[in-house]
DNA sequence: CCTTGCAGTGCAAACGTTTGCATGCGAGCA
DNA sequence: TGCTCGCATGCAAACGTTTGCACTGCAAGG
C-alpha cells in the first residue's frame, strides 16, 4: 500500500532550510544557488519526494492534465486520435483524461462539465451538440473542437477535401466516368466536406455522380450497400471512411466484381487496424499535426475564440485504384 | 474564458451560513436539516458552484480518478478495454486517465510512476515489465494488472481457455482432425493460455496439432502465414486473436480455400471493428465484467496482494466454423 | 567608510476543501 | 422547573504547495 509520501517540508527539514526554497529548487532553479538546487535534488531523490499535483493545482490553477472526449472509441478513427493526443500531451508533461459519449449529447454535456474544471482544457472530437450550445460552452470553458466547423469556436479540422479532389482527378485520368459516393453519418463535418469535394470534382471533371449513404457508418451497412453501388452503374466508388470502404469492398468482392479492374475504390482516414485485400487506397489524415495544433490552442496564454485551423490529409494510392 | 469559479465560501456567504455546512450538504446531507440541504443545492446551482477536486483531493487523499495503461491503443482489443473501464469508472464517479506505452518497458514504468500519485489506483493491461519489478511496484502503489498472471499481484485475467476447449470440441465433432494454432506475441499471457488450451484439447481428443506464430500479432504477418497453414495439412485453424484470424482468413480466401467448407477458423476476443466475410467464429471476452472486478480491487478499502480473478470468455460460433 | 543594489533565502498567506470539536437550542424526562 | 441529551450548525485547523514580501549579507561604487 501507499505509505505517507514525503512532502516539501520533509525535504526542507532534512536539509534545515525553508520549504519555499525546496519549492523554488523545482520551479525556479535559476533563483537559487546551484549548490542549493543540487542539495535539494539529492534529498528529494533520497526521500522519494514527488510533488503533489493537487496542492500545486490548488495554488497555481494549473492542473497538469487535459481532457479528450470522443464519441466512439471502437471506431478506429478515434484510437488514432487518442494516440496522437496522448503523445502530444506527454511531450508537454500533461496527463490525459479520456471519455466516451456514445454520440449521446447528454453524456457529452456531462463529460465536458466534469472534465473542464480539472483540466487545462478539453479537446472534443466530432461533437454532436447544437452550435449555440457549443458557443455557450466555449465561453466559460477552455475547449477545442476537432472536426466541428462551427463559427465562433476554437477548432481544428482534419481535412480531406484537397486530397479527395486529387484522388478523383486520378480516378478520372484512369478512365472513371461515373462516381458513386457512399457517405457516412449526415451530421458529421467530414461527411459534408467529403460529399462537397465529390460534388465539386465531379462537376469540374464532367463526371456523373451518384450518392448513397451509410448513416450508421458501419461495415455491415456498407457491405449491404454494395448492391446499390453496382446498380448505380458506377465505375469508381468514394467511401466516407475506411470502414465503409471496407464494407463496400467486401460486398463487391462477394458479387465477383474485381477491384480495381472493374471498380475503383477510394477510402478515407487510413485508420484500419487491419489491411484489406487488395490494399485500400485512402487518404492519410494528419492526426499528429492536428492534435498538436489543438494542444497549442489549449495551453496558449490568451485564448481567442473563433480560431479555425485546417490540416490537410494526403492521398495514399494503393491497390484499390488503378495506375 | 474561464472566469473565477464559485467556491464553497461564496455559496455559504450567499446563504449567510458557514462553509462547512455547504460542504456537508454535499458530503453528509444526512447530518443536515433537509431544508438546509435544499437551500444549499439551490444556491450552488444558481451560482454555478462545482466542487474543486484538487482541494478535495488535498484534504481527503482521494483523487476521484483512476489510470489505465495499455500497450497499443490501435489494437482493437484495447479500445474495448478502454470503453469498459470508462463506463465502470463513470458509474463510480471517477474520471479516467489513459496512457499508451507502445510495449516499451521504460515508458510503462514512467506512466505508472506518473499516474500512481494522482489516482486512486491504476489498471495496467498486458504489462511487459519483469515479474520482480511488478511486485516491487505493487508494493508501493495501488495497481491491478489485466492479463498478467504474475503471482503476488492483484490481477484479473480475461480467460479464453475453457471456451477454446469447447470450440475445439466442436471442431472435432464436425470432423476436424488436424489443428493448426497460429499464435501471437510469445510474452503475452493470453498466448500461453490459448496455446496451452489447444495442446490439451488436441491431446484429449486425439487430434494432431501444428504450431505457428505471428509474433507481431499483425494482420499482414498472419496473412503471409496462411501458406504455412495450408502446408501443415490442417483442416482447422485456431488463431491467437481476431486480427490474426482475419489475416489468415484473407490469406486462405486468396488461395481459394473455402472457409469453413475446406478449413474451419476460430478467432479470439471478438473485438474487430469490422465484420469479416464469412463472419468470424470467435470467443467473446467479458471486458465489462473483468474491468469491473479490477475497479473493485482498486477502490477496495483494504488491499490484499496476490488476488487472482479469472473471468471466462464465451464461445461465439458464427460462419467460419461448420455446424 | 558609507550607501546602494542585488543575490539568496526565509516567513507567512493563500488556494478550496473537509472534519473534529465546540456551541446553542429545543425536547424529553424526572 | 431543572437536567440531560442529541441534533444542527459554526469555528478553525489542516492538507501540500507557491509566491509576494521582507530580510540578510556581501560586492561594488562613490
Amino acid at each position: 500500500m501507499t505509505v505517507a509520501r514525503a512532502s516539501v517540508v520533509d525535504v526542507a527539514r532534512a536539509l534545515g532550510i525553508a520549504p519555499s526554497t525546496v519549492s523554488r529548487a523545482f520551479n525556479h532553479p535559476d533563483r537559487l544557488r546551484p549548490e542549493t538546487v543540487a542539495a535539494v535534488q539529492e534529498a528529494a531523490e533520497r526521500l522519494g519526494y514527488v510533488p503533489n499535483r493537487h496542492a500545486r493545482a490548488l495554488i497555481t490553477g494549473r492542473t497538469g492534465a487535459i481532457g479528450l472526449i470522443v464519441p466512439d472509441i471502437t471506431n478506429p478513427f478515434f484510437p488514432k486520435l487518442v494516440r496522437a493526443a496522448q503523445r502530444s500531451a506527454e511531450q508537454r508533461g500533461l496527463s490525459m483524461f479520456v471519455a466516451e459519449t456514445g454520440y449521446d449529447p447528454e453524456k457529452e454535456r456531462r463529460q465536458i462539465a466534469t472534465m473542464a474544471p480539472q483540466t487545462e482544457g478539453v479537446i472534443v472530437a466530432s461533437s454532436r451538440l447544437p452550435d449555440d450550445e457549443l458557443r455557450l460552452i466555449a465561453q466559460r470553458t477552455r475547449v477545442v473542437f476537432i472536426n466541428n466547423d462551427t463559427p465562433g469556436l476554437s477548432r481544428v479540422l482534419l481535412s480531406s477535401g484537397s486530397a479527395l479532389r486529387e484522388g478523383i482527378g486520378h480516378l478520372a485520368a484512369q478512365g472513371a466516368r461515373r462516381l458513386c459516393y457512399v457517405g457516412g453519418p449526415a451530421r458529421s463535418w467530414s461527411e459534408g466536406e467529403r460529399r462537397g469535394a465529390v460534388r465539386e470534382s465531379a462537376a469540374a471533371l464532367g463526371l456523373e455522380a451518384h450518392y448513397l449513404r451509410d448513416e450508421s457508418g458501419t461495415y455491415a451497412e456498407a457491405r449491404a450497400l454494395a448492391k446499390s453501388v453496382l446498380a448505380s452503374g458506377a465505375d469508381a466508388v468514394i467511401a466516407f471512411d475506411d470502414v465503409v470502404a471496407h464494407g463496400v469492398l467486401d460486398g463487391l468482392l462477394v458479387a465477383h466484381v474485381r477491384v480495381p479492374e472493374k471498380m475503383s475504390l477510394l477510402g478515407c482516414d487510413d485508420a484500419l487496424p487491419i489491411q484489406t485485400h487488395p490494399r485500400m487506397s485512402t487518404i492519410r489524415l494528419p492526426f499528429t499535426e492536428g492534435v498538436r495544433a489543438a494542444m497549442a490552442l489549449i495551453v496558449a496564454d490568451e485564448v481567442e475564440a473563433d480560431t479555425r485551423i485546417e490540416v490537410a490529409g494526403v492521398l495514399e494510392l494503393r491497390e484499390t485504384t488503378r495506375g
